[in-house]
DNA sequence: GCCAACGTTGGC
DNA sequence: GCCAACGTTGGC
């Protein structure tokens, strides 16, 4: 099962949004990046995503999980990119830094650290587990 | 098909 | 608010 990040920009999509858009899960819908697109398409329904704040906060915050594969995006003129369904899991205890996670030696090849403005990422199992214990446990 | 110019993202 | 990094666009 693989593992995944997602980063928002809290001002315009944050975590209490997903939280409040409940357990139908909405739209993960703006992706305008051929390599965050693959990403998108590569996911499958019941894999878990971390929930980035970007810019304000600058860390993982929850866990979603996807609800429905990659299907169209209609916001999308070009017709080229599309989305996925994600739903709020649950919130990590402590939210896990950028920061923290720059001073974490074994996090140094994640994409995050090494390519911070793919918006939407592949997390390795080691890693996904070495953040969920650094954000008090899942 | 190359590459310069431009726009956007996101950390600081 | 600044600027570096990256992607995309468009002229040639």
């Amino acid at each position: 099962m693989a593992h995944w990040l997602l980063k928002s920009e809290p001002g315009k999509w944050s975590w209490d949004d997903q939280v409040k858009a409940g357990k139908e899960g909405t739209f993960w819908n703006g992706v305008r990046n051929h390599s965050a697109k693959l990403n998108l398409m590569a996911m499958k329904v019941g894999e878990q995503a971390f929930f980035y704040h970007s810019n304000e906060g600058k860390a993982i915050v929850g866990l979603v999980e996807i609800t429905k594969p990659y299907y169209p995006d209609p916001s999308d003129p070009s017709g080229k990119f599309g989305m996925v369904d994600v739903r709020a899991v649950k919130p990590l205890k402590r939210p896990v830094t950028l920061e923290a996670i720059k001073a974490d030696e074994r996090l140094q090849d994640m994409i995050l650290v090494k390519n911070s403005r793919l918006s939407v990422q592949p997390v390795t199992a080691a890693e996904w587990k070495i953040i969920c214990d650094e954000g008090g446990g899942v």
